[in-house]
Formats: structure tokens, sequence, C-alpha cells
DNA sequence: TGAAATCAGAGTAAAAAAGTCCGATTTATC
DNA sequence: GATAAATCGGACTTTTTTACTCTGATTTCA
């Protein structure tokens, strides 16, 4: 049960993008370079960033990426979902709904129903924190 | 982020034993058969269990195992700690808390803080939620 | 036209989850 | 006391997921 580092990665890399001055295009490369996560693991996940919508590339020489949103716009449970492959419990309470083992054996899983609520309130937490709640609290490291 | 199966085995064995009459005991091999679970990894749930004190074993001839405990002294949250391996969001809110990353970069992990809050709505769900409440909602089944 | 960048997705390696096996030990019963 | 029935304990294997790499194609600025 651990958010993986896709997940903390992309986070990281979209903190990167939010402190950068307006206009300003930034490589793969800065970004892993500076936050020390791997490139091509990076640039991977930066894809599925864009399909979702939430940073713009720019392709060819000069290029890079940038945000597509306001930081303020942007929740860590939106980022999650679109980065981590099942972002859920457990499978009963993922996107596609399926009850394990002996669960469908109970008259109306117990456990789903708790597994629900849990889900909600983690859900709860993660949409109300925006990529702007995080600038404030996280200042540019100091080296 | 899942529950794994460790932590749903160890519930619906529990749940099991807390619908037997006082004083019986049962042998891994019937609940493995009621509930379709691989036996000899049900045996080795059942032994953290044991270790953990919610169930007592009794061994040799005639033997097999009861709750040590009252239903409604054993909470779900208990349950995944003593047979999950890190029931932790991430670990910088588990047992051995370590940040992964550039978190460490930051000034004051933004992150952890959010990992934790998140973390702790999900202990209470399970920690409210006991044997005896998920008895009352799943009868046996009705083969 | 060519260098610099992302795109797309297949492929690989490492770690964790899931499950197996077997010999040792305990204990009720004959 | 012998024996059969059960758990104990831990090493082992398999499968799945996570984490990460590689490479060739495409786009675009200069």
């Amino acid at each position: 049960m651990q958010v993986t580092r896709a997940g903390e990665y992309a986070v990281i890399g979209l903190l990167y993008l939010a402190r950068q001055p307006e206009g300003r295009t930034v490589m793969i490369d800065e970004i892993s370079d500076a936050e020390r996560i791997p490139k091509s693991f990076l640039a991977k996940i930066f894809q599925s960033l864009v399909k979702a919508g939430f940073v713009k590339s720019h392709r060819g020489a000069g290029g890079g990426f940038s945000l597509a949103k306001p930081p303020a716009d942007v929740s860590l449970l939106q980022i999650f979902r679109a980065v981590e492959s099942a972002f859920a419990l457990q499978k009963c309470v993922s996107a596609e709904p399926e009850c394990v083992v002996s669960h469908d054996r109970l008259g109306s899983c117990a456990l789903c129903g708790v597994y629900a609520e849990a889900q909600g309130r983690v859900n709860e937490v993660f949409a109300r924190t925006t990529l702007q709640s995080l600038l404030r609290t996280s200042p540019v490291a100091v080296n």
C-alpha cells in the first residue's frame, strides 16, 4: 500500500515547473539533474502528464516542458490518477471493480464497504492538496 | 497502493473463527477449503496472527486455531499491521521513516505532511472497524 | 538541412507479493 | 510408549508489479 515512485516523481517534476518564471520551458535533463531522478523514467512519466493535460510539451530545438494549468488547479489526486497504475486500496474500489477471493461469498461484501470509506478519506486529502499549496510549504532547496 | 492478499486472507480467516461456537477449534484445512484460500499460505498468515496474539493455536491431534480475543476487540488496523509487510502510503509515514528521493531537499518535506494526514484518515477508518462490526454485515454464505 | 528536443513503446532488471514445501515439534489417544 | 494428527518455522520458488532503459521516429527551430 504505497504511493509509487512514478507518482512521487510526477509531483516533484511538476513542482519544479511551477517554480519557473512565467513562459520558461525546461528540459527533462534539467529536472532529472536537479532532482536526481532517472532521466528516461522521468521522460516517460512526463508523457503521461502531457496526455493528462497537466503539462505542455514543446518539441524540437529549444523545446521542453511547461505547466499547462495554474498550480492551484492541479491536485495530487489528479496527478496520481494520471500516473499511478492502480490508485486504490483494493480492487473492489478501483476503476475496474472486482472482489477478490471469497468476498463475493459473503452476502454483500462487508470489506468492500470499509475499503470504499477509507479510499474516500484518502482521496479527499489528496484532492484538496494542490501544487499551489505544496509550493507554499516547500521553498527551493538552498544548496 | 493496495491492501495485499495476506491482509485480506487474515480478515477472512479471523471472521471464520469468529463465527464458530464458543470453544471450537478449527484447522487450517477447514478454513482454506471453505474460503478457497491456499492452505500453505493461510497457515503462514495464521502464524503471524498467533504471534500477534489474535488467535490461539492448539497443537497436536485434535488441535487447530481459535480466537484469542473477543471479536469486538480486534480492529482491521491491528490485523493489517500484524500481517502486511508495510502498511503505509509512503516510507516517510511508515514504521521506519525514510524520505525518498529529493523529499529531503525541500525545506520541510511538504509531501510527507500530506501523506501523514492521508494515512491518519485511513488508519482511523480501519481502527474503528472491528471483527464484530464486520460479522454483523457478513452472514455465513448460504450454499 | 541538421541539430536538438520530445514521442512512443518495447524491452529489461529488480523488488515485492503470493504461494509451496518439508522437516521438526507438539500432543491427544490408543 | 508409539503413533497419528496437528501446528511451527523457515527456506524456497513463482508470479506480478515496480522501476528503469533503450532506441528509432518525429517535430521544430535556426
